[in-house]
DNA sequence: CATTGTTAGGGTCATGATGACTGTAACTCA
DNA sequence: TGAGTTACAGTCATCATGACCCTAACAATG
């Protein structure tokens, strides 16, 4: 499995370079209907780490950035478009593959529930729950973690929550998702009441029926990207409302 | 890995790979005395952009990580080692560089003043102001913008003001790092408060004679890395070799 | 129809961080 | 000896935050 004409052969072939994807999405639990985080995975149907489960990934085309790349990747995957999409990190160690000198380019994406239910599921691509998703092939255990650290860092200052929900949402779906990423409750009047200063969010003149208690008012994202595809590369977050984008550790 | 990877369709041209460095030192200016922001950039020795300035940079060795390919790529600029080193963002957008594609994972270093006034200039090697490096080849002032931004970002909350300090340092001294970074004037009380609760930053019994005010006392940073080489990213690095050819970018 | 349980949505209070500002100590230089 | 400058300590108002309480509005149950 590690001969020494792979070793030989690395000094002189350049590494290869791979594109990979996180995909996030919440999911209800069953019991408690609380809000968890799903990704989903492939499974590995050739050597190395042949039957493992593994981050959805491919080689980068010629004709197609870095985040078209992933964007093709999570649709090939998933089957559906992400409604959020952004760099992750490039991981490039010598000891990754024991094949081959690989450079994986890694993006982390957002999709909704609705569309997550919608996903497609196969013998060999299925939706785990994050904590769950460990013994990964390659360096994939460190690779979601430090996506999921990434997630938690920017859903505090970010508008990466919204990402998560539908067009129209209640602070209780809001803050659920907030929950689920940060893993600890958040006092309800306090959540409302930083979100009503916060200024890209705005109410609605229309409440949720259906449910049994009192009916909630529905709000609306009205910051940048509301519904558009998400923005390629490191344009200037500009605004200085909140600390700044983050980095690897 | 590529289980949904349609191969036969993209071996086309693989894209080239490259690592660029943006690297920071921060220099006194002659009039004011106040610290400014300086960058060593290597003049295009062939096409395209011949003659103009670019980011040092060079392609991936095949048996040096990404860690070590910007930590050798910075010695050859410099002939220093940097203080701090950390990804910056992977550029690859098709339109880069008109003759090949080019896929660039860049690094941000720091390094120390008194180090940077040891780094070898020359015809093709030269330190700029950040705010003087403009028109520079490929889409290197985006990245330099960026990594701009990325600095500032990270010296509100980690720790990288003390990487561009010797060990000991003066709360004056680190105050200038933070006003030439951030671009304004912060007040000496409120910053001495500050740095008062920051745990990871103790003084020490000197003082600094020779000044011609009341002598400041010395401080140390005492947090993680403090005089250690930057670890590498979020995973576990490998051990580099020696050689490698240079080619821009 | 009234009661109960549950959530929505409004408020209070103490605490801690922050910015603006004042005052005193310690040193050099003219 | 005094002027000028910086180090360093302290005060005050403001604001964001966490913890907590209260009322409004619904559905389900009796």
């Amino acid at each position: 499995m590690y001969s020494s004409a792979n070793v030989s052969e690395r000094q002189v072939q350049p590494p290869s370079l791979a594109i990979s994807t996180v995909i996030f999405a919440l999911r209800p639990d069953a019991g408690s209907g609380r809000l968890e985080i799903w990704l989903p995975l492939v499974r590995r149907v050739r050597q190395p780490h042949l039957g493992k489960w593994a981050l959805p990934g491919g080689p980068l085309g010629g004709r197609e950035s870095l985040h078209d790349a992933a964007a093709r990747n999570l649709r090939e995957t998933t089957n559906l478009d992400p409604t959020y999409l952004e760099q992750l990190y490039a991981f490039g160690g010598l000891d990754r593959s024991a094949t081959q000198r690989l450079v994986s380019i890694v993006y982390w994406a957002l999709v909704r529930p609705d569309q997550a239910d919608l996903a497609q599921e196969s013998e060999n691509v299925r939706w785990f729950r994050a904590a769950e998703a460990v013994g990964l092939a390659f360096d994939h255990d460190e690779i979601v973690a430090y996506a999921l650290e990434r997630l938690r860092g920017k859903i505090e200052y970010g508008s990466v929550a919204y990402h998560f929900l539908g067009e129209r949402f209640t602070l209780a779906q809001l803050r659920g998702v907030y929950e689920a990423v940060l893993g600890r409750h958040l006092d309800p009047a306090n959540f409302r009441r930083q979100l009503r200063s916060a200024k890209d969010i705005s109410a609605t003149d229309e409440v949720l029926q259906g449910g049994r208690n009192r009916p909630p008012r529905l709000y609306r994202y009205t910051g940048p990207d509301a519904g558009t595809p998400p923005r390629e590369a490191p344009q200037a977050s500009g605004s200085a409302e909140w600390p700044a984008p983050d980095a690897p550790p």
